[in-house]
DNA sequence: TTGTATGCGTTATCAG
DNA sequence: CTGATAACGCATACAA
């Protein structure tokens, strides 16, 4: 590479002081003279200076960078979650880097490896399967789980209203006059994660109100896609269960869901009433709109930022736990 | 930080060898004996060694890192393409780095300041807005421009068939019968960018066909987003001017469209037929799904990904100018 | 207020 | 096949 590096020495002489004066200069450090610092700028600006961010970090062991995983930055949840994450971590000095884990514990757990061989910061962590975490040798790295997985404890974990939120959307159903609710969910409903929080809140709804609720009425997805959505509605209207409610695990299945009702001709939400989890943009403005479990992204993001700064400056301050604030949006999908 | 940072001067005396030999090892150099690369391995595993990045950095000048400068993380079409470029940069070795532009010329000019001050090794900005670019200084930093800016030929270019496709749209739209045809575009029709092309593209669909075209049947948004599609919508009912069909210049302004219309009491297709742009996975499943022009989006991340890297090696090669495959995917919303 | 010496972890070069 | 040495660009500690 003939890459024309300008370094500090070079502009240490453009301006005719020493290169520590240049980074005092760049670093805004006190104990420089006005005349000095004037120069040195002109200096800067006409070579072109910047700093060797490798250089910086190499000699302070900071990056500056936090990296955010997520399963999958196409989908919309997580492309709606990481705008505040960006939002939030600016505001505190930090860039973000996202990375794809594919959705899979193998992913989550290399997401811990890559983000400290890339010498990360920090590093926000949605896990949505991985549920064992082996302590990597030399602990001590900030990591802040957003997702359902606690680890008893020894993560910061910032979790979704998963469990109250699913049973908030269901008692809704119920009492929009719904009495064979379904729900729509992953497949694995082992450990604690997402799903199973989910439908344990479904379930709880039901069983308050003496509802039937069990296998029968749990159809499983493989994968969190509008197209797994879309298969799960069409088994439920060909299941002859006379299904009058539907909870789906997030909105972007509801929106698959919606969409299958429609290929067999059934009415939302006049013959099938439905609700969602998320929030995600789109959700206001399908036809119909979708009734949903509206989980504070902001406050989320916000806390997941405050978290991992604050441990990166004291690694060993005790981790905390929180579950985001929600509201039910209640939209024409269960009107 | 009293991060437990091992090195290679520690794995070297772990192995009994000199540091020279562990890199050796660890980046696959040939000219290690079996027995010593086996005793150099068990080392750094037992020791949980990892390169310093920075460090490396520092020296090779290169960082592995490819950034993607998008105006928004949160919008459906970028989250696509993000996926998509971070696919065919892993299987190159790279790494991409998301940056968000924020949809303004100053956020695209500033894009490209900040990834050199970051150190990626190269840029692929998706530029919207950005039609002017001073050429700084110390030129010759691979940039990708994946938009409709080509700036003479300076840059490296991965096109939309922006005008074609939208042509083509519009004269699908005129074939169904379609006799009011509006558009649904955003407000700066100067310049070269989406906007403009797309919105020639229409006109030249409807002058080859004697139609209707021009002011009173252009709707301009205040951004790209559903929100804005939604409220356009809402006054191309209430214009009067009996519209029969509306070419949206992306699919989520015309997923808000749809919305809009539904607001209204009009039904898609039966009253209106809408066409978009982009076949976002969304476009399939909305009820009823949109006629959209689908550019090859994988085609498009493989080409600019191809071209940073070639760039990245040979910085002084000529630049390429190319404009993805597209086809036109007929759905309920024009049926 | 400004300058000098030193080292961060890695790798290129060249000697053994 | 292996090892010693010298950078890479910056910032800390200390000296002037």
């Amino acid at each position: 590479m003939g890459h024309g590096m300008v370094t500090m020495e070079d502009v240490a002489r453009l301006a005719g002081v020493s290169k520590m004066t240049v980074s005092n200069v760049v670093n805004n450090r006190a104990g420089v003279s006005e005349p000095v610092r004037r120069r040195v700028l002109e200096a800067i600006r006409r070579s072109g200076y910047r700093v060797n961010v490798s250089a910086r970090t190499l000699k302070s062991g900071r990056t500056g960078v936090i990296g955010l995983a997520v399963p999958d930055v196409e989908s919309a949840y997580f492309g709606h979650l990481a705008s505040h994450v960006i939002a939030q971590a600016r505001r505190r000095g930090f860039h973000v880097a996202i990375e794809e884990t594919g959705a899979g514990a193998a992913g989550e757990a290399g997401a811990i490896a890559h983000s400290r061989t890339l010498q990360f910061d920090g590093l926000i962590l949605s896990a949505v399967e991985l549920d064992r975490l082996e302590e990597p040798a030399d602990a001590h790295y900030p990591i802040v789980m957003l997702g359902e997985q606690d680890f008893g404890g020894r993560f910061d974990h910032v979790a979704m209203p998963n469990e109250e939120g699913t049973r908030v959307a269901t008692a809704h159903l119920a009492e929009r006059g719904c009495r064979r609710i379904a729900i729509v969910t992953g497949g694995a409903l082992e450990g604690v994660n997402v799903v199973t929080r989910r439908y344990q809140g479904y379930r709880a709804a039901l069983a308050e109100r003496g509802l039937d609720a069990g296998p029968p009425l749990l159809f499983a997805l493989d994968g969190m896609s509008m197209a797994a959505g879309r298969a799960a509605a069409h088994r439920i209207a060909d299941s002859g269960l006379g299904v009058d409610g539907v909870v789906a695990v997030t909105d972007t299945v509801c929106l698959g869901i919606l969409r299958g009702l429609a290929d067999r001709g059934l009415r939302v939400p006049g013959d099938v009433r439905l609700a969602g989890f998320d929030d995600i943009p789109e959700a206001a403005f399908s036809v119909p709109s979708l009734t949903t479990v509206a989980p504070d992204h902001r406050w989320m993001a916000a806390r997941a930022v405050e978290l991992v700064t604050a441990r990166i400056e004291s690694p060993l301050r005790p981790t905390g736990q929180y579950v985001a604030p929600f509201e039910l949006m209640i939209r024409e999908s269960s009107d």
